[in-house]
DNA sequence: ATATAAAATATTGTGCACAATTTAATTGTG
DNA sequence: CACAATTAAATTGTGCACAATATTTTATAT
């Protein structure tokens, strides 16, 4: 009788995988960092930071949205948006205005600026790409771990 | 005569790779803030964040490293460090004391109280693992891509 | 129709990331 | 020895993440 056949494969209670994803969970923290660093100083050549430039590149495939689908695409809500859309509209790249049907709403659109901020910014991903280091099989495969792995955690972190 | 095979393969300005590039990053980024967010309630209960966790996991593997030391561990700088340190001296888990030798240099260590909350973690790493939903084989698997991505991006990028 | 609930955004307060600058101690050089 | 350069931390200022709460508008239920 062969046990092994019948005995479970390494659960979360494994050492060793306890382990390994204490290294995992850091290594996605300092990467993301290290992300954003890499974009800092290109982006700082249009006076925008990466969460702003998230905003815009929602706003350049789709424009005119309210708030909360903006934050619904990006995983953020109001009390990271709010002032962060404020700092956009001041820079004078977006424009806020309360939605005429529903006046709970607000809609956020490009100003002509932020439009043409589109094509100042095409080189960004250029560069980014460039700085990964990575294949187009590699992008593709962390791309869809990463999606799996933050689709897995919002589901099973529990609140509060 | 076959053009195909003496045409290089995809790079970085290729069109495809750029966007998968574009989805990658923001998958990096969403991803790690998911992360955090699981930790949180978790975490909540030792009365740490993330980042304060980060520093007692460094100091309950080696006790009593500099404000440096910590800061090249975690990738980040004394600006980040100092004011987290003294919000985990003040919770009474650790000490910060000027060197004898070198009185530039500020040594960092564990409290009595700071070495017993170790056990009391022993249940993070557990629940975390458990919402990952990842098996060994993939934790280990994306711990070496974004390790490699990390180490890239550090590399390549720019500064200022 | 009026009270109540729900929805959308804004506000407040805490903590982190980071660039730039400052302060203080140590090292190196003439 | 004096003094400039370097090193280690701390400080300052801006922006983001997020929980908790508030505010305003719309929807719902008697």
């Amino acid at each position: 009788m062969k046990l092994k056949k019948t005995l479970p494969p390494p659960t979360f209670s494994d050492n060793q995988t306890l382990n390994i994803d204490l290294q995992m969970c850091f290594a996605l923290y300092s990467a993301s960092l290290s992300m954003t660093k890499a974009y800092k100083p290109l982006l700082a050549e249009l006076k925008l930071t990466y969460p702003q430039y998230l905003v815009l590149l929602v706003l350049w495939e789709k424009d005119a949205v309210t708030v909360n689908s903006l934050g619904e695409r990006l995983f953020s809500d109001s009390g990271t948006l709010t002032p962060l859309l404020k700092r956009l509209e001041k820079l004078g790249v977006i424009q806020r205005q309360r939605s005429a049907e529903d006046e709970r709403k607000v809609i956020v659109s490009l100003t002509k600026e932020g439009k043409q901020l589109q094509k100042q910014a095409a080189s960004v991903p250029v560069q980014i790409s460039c700085n990964t280091g990575c294949s187009l099989a590699e992008l593709l495969l962390l791309n869809e771990q990463l999606i799996s792995l933050r689709t897995a955690l919002i589901k099973n972190s529990i609140k509060t």
